[in-house]
DNA sequence: CCGGTATTCTAGAATTCAATTGATTACTTA
DNA sequence: TAAGTAATCAATTGAATTCTAGAATACCGG
């Protein structure tokens, strides 16, 4: 079945592999995931709530694919991204499903738009902010995932945890949340909640490991690695 | 199925969805087709060398992905891509299949590189060149690709007549042959060839859909549309 | 309106894929 | 070395895909 006679199509048959290897949910929120730092399958299998043989299975297939790559340090197994291309590419497909495809299209209208009504803030227009010092940066992803790396003086405040923690964010200035992606709920909800509570909030147009891949500023914590 | 709770879960689903679509190789290749230029169910089944009925499945599938869209004239209908930004997608996948998988560099190694040793041309360099007349271009699409759009100047002739048409090439400078994308085999083909003949050959280093989605000038000699 | 052509639809067989379950491996640490 | 943890493997089931073949549809030109 693989050994083809033409190279053309041959070549097509490899490319066809890593196309299959994006073809699921499931395997599109794991590279999400792991895309936010060197994750071990079983904190992989927790955030995307799928049981943990499923999750080893899916990220073989990734590897497979050269989408993942893994390494063992102790019991675990850690992986992430094979590289930065990896971004371009969901980032192309993407742009395919917003650009050509009516139910993204819906979707995007019927609940993230609603969400949020104003413009996101670009990467650059947020790094100027940081530099003159008139935002407050929130990260409302995971500590864990915080802690592997964040946007250079982010507050990290995770969002089921946002309500009872206002008083931590100061309402003299704007803040920008961010958190997994272009598409992560996350920062849509608690950009919904701050304003319903007074402030000026916005959201970042994608999230952090878009921010690390642009060459942007980072700091970390020392987490895993 | 589709009806999911989780707004981030069924973005995924379509962008999978899109995944799919490009994850078979016959579909793949149609997709490099139809990239030429719009083009009928009949061409891409015969030269893809797949049915007709099978041909049509394919690029419903493509359709429904938004990769692809069509319309009807006469009796035939016509396909072409959706976008420029599909070449993009493509062009990423390329990408990845290249840095991480070994099959594919091997694939690589193995036939192209040893078919051309050389650098191929950039398409900055080969427009500088056209510019300065150094050079022949030669375009060994089909007719009917060419006839649609080519490389200005370019000549015709197509990998299969080529040997018994090479003295319509001026041996007094030298050949940049091109074809359907970066890893089309008719370009490869045409500069050993040429090389074993004697003329100085070169391969641009992509096709025409991409040499077009980058603004350069192009030819047509009225085909179809 | 009719015959011919291009395309799509339908049904069915072979293949591949996804998720679950339970077993197994590899490693750590008590 | 034994117990425990993290991950993978193996086998199964049901679902989705692929391709073929023949039927059905849509449209052109006469």
């Amino acid at each position: 079945m693989s050994s083809q006679i033409n190279p053309s199509l041959a070549m097509f048959e490899q490319l066809a592999k890593v196309a299959r290897a994006l073809g699921h949910p499931h395997r599109l929120m794991v590279l999400q995931l792991v895309g936010q730092s060197e994750t071990a399958v079983e904190d992989i299998a927790a955030r995307a709530a799928i049981s943990m043989a499923n999750a080893s299975q899916h990220l073989q297939r990734l590897r497979q694919a050269g989408l993942v790559t893994s390494r063992k340090q102790g019991q675990k197994v850690l992986y992430r991204l094979a590289d930065d291309t990896v971004l371009s590419l969901l980032a192309a497909l993407r742009d395919i499903g917003e650009r050509n495809l009516a139910d993204v299209q819906q979707l995007i209208q019927s609940y993230f738009r609603q969400r949020d009504s104003l413009e996101p803030v670009s990467r650059a227009e947020l790094a100027r902010r940081i530099r003159h010092r008139q935002v407050t940066v929130l990260d409302v992803r995971s500590e864990q995932e915080f802690a592997a790396g964040h946007l250079p003086g982010a507050i990290n405040i995770p969002v089921n945890e946002l309500r009872r923690r206002l008083n931590e964010l100061p309402r003299s200035q704007q803040v920008v949340a961010y958190c997994r992606g272009a598409y992560c709920v996350f920062s849509y909800e608690a950009v919904a909640q701050l304003r319903s509570r007074g402030f000026e909030a916005y959201r970042l147009e994608d999230g952090y490991p878009e921010w690390k891949a642009a060459g942007m500023a980072v700091e970390s914590d020392g987490g895993p690695v």
